[in-house]
DNA sequence: TGACTTTACTAAACACTGTTCATTATATTT
DNA sequence: AAATATAATGAACAGTGTTTAGTAAAGTCA
C-alpha cells in the first residue's frame, strides 16, 4: 500500500512547507506581516488550505517558537562547555541577549507572545527547550556555589534573578525605553549593566 | 468673543471625553479591544471624528501612557519618602511589580508598547514620567552608595539592573513564562527573586 | 432677514485580519 | 465507468486603522 503512504508524506511536505514560508516571512517581514493569508500566498494555497494542516495560527507560532529555540541554542553552542560555571553564565548571558537584539522576531514569539503558550495544554512538560534552558541555568548556578562564588541561597532564584534581569534588558531596549536613559550607546549599556550585576552576584 | 471660547471649551471638552472613554474601555477590554470604531461607538459619534481631535491612535496611547504614569506615582505614593534609601528601593520595587501584575493594561501601554514612543519626535525631553522616576532611582542608589550600603560603582547601572529585574519579573509573568519554572507561586517567586536580589546588591 | 463662509461631522470606501462552511475538484477504490 | 473518499477553495462574517468627498449646522456680515 505505498499510495497510501506517499499521500501521508505528501501531506508532511505541505504541512513542512507552511512552516517553512512563515519562518521566511517572520524573518523578512516581521509578525505584524505574519499573516494566515500572507502565507496561503507565499505557499499558494487557499487561506483555508491552512486549516486542513493547523488548528489555528497559534500552532503555527508555537512551531516557529521551538524553531527559535533551535536556532538560540545552536548559537549559544559552546557557551554550555565553558568550565568555570561564572564564565559559563556571562557568555550565555551574553548570547541570549545577543540573541534577543539580532533576532527580535523570534525573541518575541519565544518569550513575549502568548499564542504558543495559549496553544499548550500542559505547560510543565511541553515548553520543553525553555525548561531544559532555565534547568541548566539552575545547576550552572549551582556550580557556583558549590566552588563559593557565591553566597549560599536558592540558585532557582538566583538564575531567574539572572533570566529575568537579562529579559528586562533585551525588552526595555527592543521597545526603546532604554534610548530615554541613555541615547545611542544601547548595547554597551546593556553589556555594563549585565557586567554591573555579575560582580555583585558572583566573586 | 464668547462664543469662540465656548467653542473652544466645548472641542477640549470632546476631546477628553475620548480619553475618559478610552480608559474605560482599556480598563474594562484590555488594549487588545481599544479601537477607533469602539471609542466612538462609546462617545456616540462616528470613527471619522476622532480623527479631528487626535492625529491617530497612537496620539490616544500616548495620552494613556501619561495617565498611567499619573496612576502609578500615585500608587507608589508613600514610598518616595521613606528615609532609609534601601528601604525606599525595595517598596519602590515592590509598588512596581504589584502595579504591573494588577494593572497589565496599563504596564503594557507604559512599558512594552511601541506606539506612545513612536509618537514622540524628541524622546529624551518628553517621556517625561519615565524618566523623573529613573532619576529618582538613581539618585536613591546613590544615596546609599554614600551610607556604605552598597560597593561604589556607578549608581545608573545599578537603578537599571533594578529596574531590569522587576521589568523582566513582570513580563515573565504576565507572559505565563514563569508558570514554567514553578506552577501556582507566582506572586511569593517574585517577591523571593526580589529579595534575593536585594540582599545580593546591598547591605 | 438672507447670503456667504467656516466649522463639525459622517458615510463609504480601502486594504487588511483570523476563521468557518458549503461546495467543488481531484484522486482512489470498487 | 461509477461510487466514494479526500483535498482544496470561494465566499462570507465580523472585525481593524485610516482617508476622502460630501453634508449639515453654526457663525458672520451686508
Amino acid at each position: 500500500m505505498g499510495i497510501s503512504e506517499r499521500r501521508e508524506r505528501e501531506k508532511q511536505e505541505l504541512r513542512e512547507k507552511i512552516l517553512e514560508k512563515a519562518k521566511e516571512i517572520l524573518i523578512r517581514e516581521g509578525q505584524d506581516n505574519l499573516s494566515i493569508r500572507n502565507i496561503a500566498t507565499a505557499i499558494e494555497y487557499s487561506p483555508a488550505t491552512i486549516y486542513l494542516y493547523f488548528k489555528d495560527k497559534d500552532e503555527i507560532v508555537y512551531e516557529l517558537m521551538e524553531m527559535g529555540f533551535g536556532k538560540m541554542t545552536e548559537e549559544l553552542g559552546d557557551a554550555f562547555e565553558l568550565p568555570d560555571p561564572v564564565e559559563r553564565i556571562r557568555r550565555i548571558g551574553q548570547g541570549y541577549v545577543t540573541f534577543g537584539l539580532k533576532n527580535p522576531e523570534w525573541y518575541d514569539i519565544m518569550f513575549n507572545a502568548p499564542q504558543p503558550i495559549q496553544h499548550l495544554h500542559k505547560c510543565q512538560e511541553e515548553w520543553g527547550y525553555g525548561i531544559q534552558l532555565f534547568d541548566f541555568l539552575v545547576s550552572t548556578c549551582n556550580d557556583a556555589m558549590q566552588q563559593n562564588r557565591t553566597r549560599k541561597q536558592d540558585p532557582r532564584l538566583v538564575a531567574l534573578h539572572l533570566w529575568s534581569t537579562v529579559h528586562g534588558l533585551v525588552n526595555l531596549s527592543r521597545s526603546q525605553r532604554l534610548e530615554m536613559v541613555e541615547q545611542n550607546h544601547n548595547d554597551s549599556l546593556i553589556q555594563r549593566t549585565m557586567e554591573s550585576m555579575l560582580q555583585c552576584i558572583f566573586n
